[in-house]
DNA sequence: TGCGCTGGCTTAAGCGCTTAAGTACAGTGA
DNA sequence: TCACTGTACTTAAGCGCTTAAGCCAGCGCA
């Protein structure tokens, strides 16, 4: 805590004997002005101004039973970015205080720099949702809680003892620790395996994605072979899976069944896999890959192994990412429109959303994609 | 609200009941696990997990006199960029609900293809500075608020209510306002006038990123005739402006009194001006932009006159926005270190930027930027 | 046997609001 | 004149936690 001597904070007793009324008058000054005089209203609220009066959120969320906050929690994603570039876990752990007394100026660092050259961090499918999610917030006029933590009981519980509705990025079987708080709050997935567990859902149709994506390759550019970049462990890596593998078969092309790993965190499996490829002389003619994310780290991979994207190999990725612009060369991809669906899943949260569907059923609210093509397929 | 039957949430006296224990057990299971017998504790975790019991964070915080949340307040910054483009106004009015019942499909809109169009709604300035505030919050395990509003008492106070911390971008003469609260929570501004108002600050150092860039012009380029694009409502703008003129003044160049003025919302002055200047044919070498976003609107403008940048006409930048990266040509800058600044302000907040000044006065954080040369100003 | 001590639990008093119910009083109609 | 109404305000009972203080075995020790 700041060590500067901070007083107390004014409270409805101070605002009341300052203005000479109850406390309730205090209260109804701010939340029923209809019911008090003009006169009364005014000392009132002249009197919280002198003081400084806030009132405590804590104390009004107790007393009403609801905080008015709508939240959005990823599991840890934040560490995900934070994981690289290796600079920026430094900066991470190096939480010492650094120096910001004095008149100095505080230079600039490495880390800057890196953020400068590497857009890649920021801005990630979580934030442009997180903005969606936001700004309808802010349309709303509701203050939003961001959190993030691991997916256990008491971090979750946490935060949805904060919020009057929360929405979630899951990880794998979070569900199921969230299903014991959707009976109390309204709870919204962005992607999640379908099931009946009473939360809402906002999700893009991967399938859609992936077939345009599929068709695009197979008819506009003939290409014959394929491999799949991704991990399974979610359920929307396992929907665009499962299209690219329908795809292939419908093309009388025999799919893989196992996709090149691509682990965000741990050992590179991806780049040894690539590399085995090349080795063996048996590199396809395109990596769809499961994520830009992936997509992006492909081609770093293949460029490292001076193999030329698309002339040699082409690579495609998902979700629409704003660095896949800036990518030599821009990626092909299917992007979400994930600020919609941000918005969309503030809305239900709100309650303003429209009618729930007609058999009292949660919202699953499937959004449509779209194909963007560039250079990293050969096109353009 | 949802229409869906909502259970009451399980309060303390629920789960004590369930595990046959007293409240005051039921509290120590969470915060001080070590005062009981771990059998005891065993149960009562049972119980609450049993019951989807999630600790009210405003009767926890009511008791403990803190939220234990840092908040990020914007002044209605959200609508600035929800001003433009126009489909977007459109959309945000449009809040009736959308479709999301059924199975239906919700499908890929106008608004989704601008945004994809345009990535120069997001991420601006803010957002990457909101980004380090929330990466450093996940770090210290606190969770985050952020809200937008207007500058007037209520919604200031109403944020102010529900924090431990305030940092803000703040608008013109909103540090008045805030000065009532900063005696009981600590309170960061973003840039604003130096004032003994108690507020810690978090700023760029205006001087020397704008020194930069025009010795850049000056001695590299050789420009001898210059605008300066931007408004004189903040005083990171008046700072920039001063350093432009007393830059301009040391090479002998006279400045002139007023800059292009770039007004945001509203009629587009900077447009006439633009305009005006070409009809005169004083149009100056070298635009001095105030901010990423006037040059970028700058570079409109130049374009619908025929001029090209930075051929016929050189524009720079201020902030190091993504956006300015992805222009055609690229943007001339200088970069604030926005994720650090953010990161900074939590800290400050959380208490854990080291001691205070030496005179108890409050932190005043001032970072070095970067120049950033790209093609705009004819390198490159 | 009586004593103090300690660990493990409970009691109970708030924290600062909201709001139903109650009071006081001026005005109204019969 | 008096009951009646409506307006403007107050009283007081929570809301669900935290935590200081209290209680009560059960223990070691003289």
């Amino acid at each position: 805590m700041t060590e500067r001597p901070r007083t107390r904070r004014p409270t409805v007793y101070d605002v009341a004997q300052e203005a000479g009324v109850s406390i309730a008058s205090v209260s109804f000054a701010f939340r029923r002005p209809e019911q008090l005089s003009e006169a009364t209203r005014e000392r009132v609220l002249a009197a919280a101004r002198r003081l400084g009066y806030a009132p405590s959120a804590s104390a009004r969320g107790l007393a009403r039973g609801r905080t008015g906050i709508l939240g959005l929690h990823a599991f840890d994603l934040m560490l995900e970015r934070a994981h690289e570039p290796a600079a920026r876990v430094r900066a991470l752990r190096d939480l010492h205080s650094p120096d910001l007394e004095g008149p100095r100026i505080i230079p600039w660092t490495e880390t800057d720099d890196e953020l400068l050259a590497d857009p890649r961090a920021f801005p990630l499918y979580v934030d442009e949702v997180q903005r969606g999610f936001a700004l309808e917030c802010w349309v709303m006029g509701r203050p939003v809680m961001i959190s993030s933590g691991s997916d256990s009981d008491v971090s979750v519980a946490d935060t949805a003892g904060r919020v009057d509705g929360l929405a979630i990025f899951p990880s794998e079987g979070s569900a199921a620790v969230l299903s014991r708080f959707s009976s109390s709050i309204p709870i919204v997935l962005f992607s999640a395996t379908p099931a009946a567990d009473g939360h809402h859902r906002v999700r893009v149709d991967n399938s859609q994605g992936m077939r345009e994506i599929m068709t695009h390759l197979l008819d506009e550019h003939g290409v014959r072979s394929f491999a799949f970049v991704g991990r399974l462990d979610s359920w929307d890596g396992e929907e665009r899976f499962a299209q690219y593998r329908a795809s292939l078969s419908q093309a009388g092309i025999v799919p893989e069944d196992e996709p090149v790993d691509a682990t965000v965190r741990g050992p590179d499996r991806m780049a040894e896999h690539l590399h085995a490829l090349v080795a063996s002389g048996r590199m396809p003619r395109a990596l769809v890959c499961s994520t830009d994310q992936n997509a992006l780290a492909a081609m770093d991979v293949l460029r490292d192994l001076g193999l030329r994207v698309p002339e040699d190999v082409i690579v495609t990725g998902f979700d629409g990412i704003l660095a896949g612009r800036l990518s030599a060369p821009a990626l092909t991809t299917v992007r979400q429109p994930m600020e919609a669906m941000g918005r969309a899943a503030a809305r239900i949260l709100a309650g303003t959303a429209g009618p729930l569907p007609g058999d009292g059923s949660p919202f699953d609210a499937v959004f449509a994609p779209a194909l963007v093509v560039r250079a990293s397929c050969g096109c353009g």
